[in-house]
DNA sequence: AACGATAATGAAAATCATTTTCAATAATAA
DNA sequence: TTATTATTGAAAATGATTTTCATTATCGTT
């Protein structure tokens, strides 16, 4: 079945219309391990859909994040990436960037301590800042064992 | 003495001379506690120098960067922000940014348990991975007091 | 203190990622 | 099947940053 589930009577405002170039960006990003951006993305849907365009690539994947479907991630100058939060990595994970290569590793070992102590900061600067955490980013940088 | 201390002797290859611009603009980083962009920085510059171009701002900031002096800091889409290491702000800190109004919080408070966690988590990883973690990022993104 | 080599500068043009505009297309309700 | 209009794609516009290049100013040498 395409399309997030139960898009047909519950797409909740956040889109009308469930069309070809949406259901083939969700899939792609659904089965790629990869973090793609939106030229790679345009690049790989091409290969089978010509007519595709890279603004809808891009407006495709401002509704999928506001969806909440796929997370955006800015690691540094230069292009935006994009990652689906369901399918090859369904887990909570943070990421290694090597600056050399442009290398980018998922990890997810040892993150309940991370998720931890994330959530205890979170509570306390809540608090004592009187500000509404949503959200958090935890990146490394460095070389990677090709680049180093 | 202007300059990063010991440059008559000393500036490691970074620069080789050492300019009205490039003292503004350590300076004005150094004096202030907010997180400028470039454009801001050009124009707190220009109030006094208004020979200051843009061009120049930029390029000294990547100098600074370069030479560890100041952070650039990524927040997410449009302008990229700096702040001195030195000055105002030598302790290492994180940051809460609003996602509504952009205001940004430094924070420092209970960072001994971050830096210990993080500390950890660089040295298993980089055994796992092979790899060699030289910065990191740790930003929390949410509504400030005035916005949530 | 003035000179000279050249590093650094600033204005304008170029670039790169992304967004906007708008006429044509296609998804869905009737 | 048709009609409505959300969505699309191409081209133009935008915004941040970088590059180009002729001019200027720093600082080692005189």
């Amino acid at each position: 079945m395409p399309g997030p589930r139960n898009w047909r009577c519950g797409h909740q405002g956040y889109f009308s219309r469930w069309t070809v170039p949406r259901e083939a960006i969700l899939d792609l990003l659904k089965r790629t391990s990869k973090h793609m951006s939106a030229k790679e993305i345009y690049t790989a849907i091409y290969k089978f859909y010509p007519g595709i365009g890279l603004t809808t690539v891009y407006r495709t994947l401002d509704l999928l994040v506001r969806m909440g479907l796929i997370n955006k991630l800015i690691f540094g100058p230069g292009e935006s990436r994009y990652e689906s939060k369901s399918g090859e990595k369904k887990k909570t994970h943070y990421h290694f960037v090597c600056t050399e290569c442009g290398k980018i590793i998922d990890y997810d070992d040892f993150i309940d301590k991370d998720l931890e102590l994330i959530k205890r900061t979170e509570d306390i600067l809540s608090k004592k800042y009187d500000f509404k955490v949503l959200d958090h980013n935890l990146t490394f940088y460095g070389l990677c064992k090709n680049c180093k």
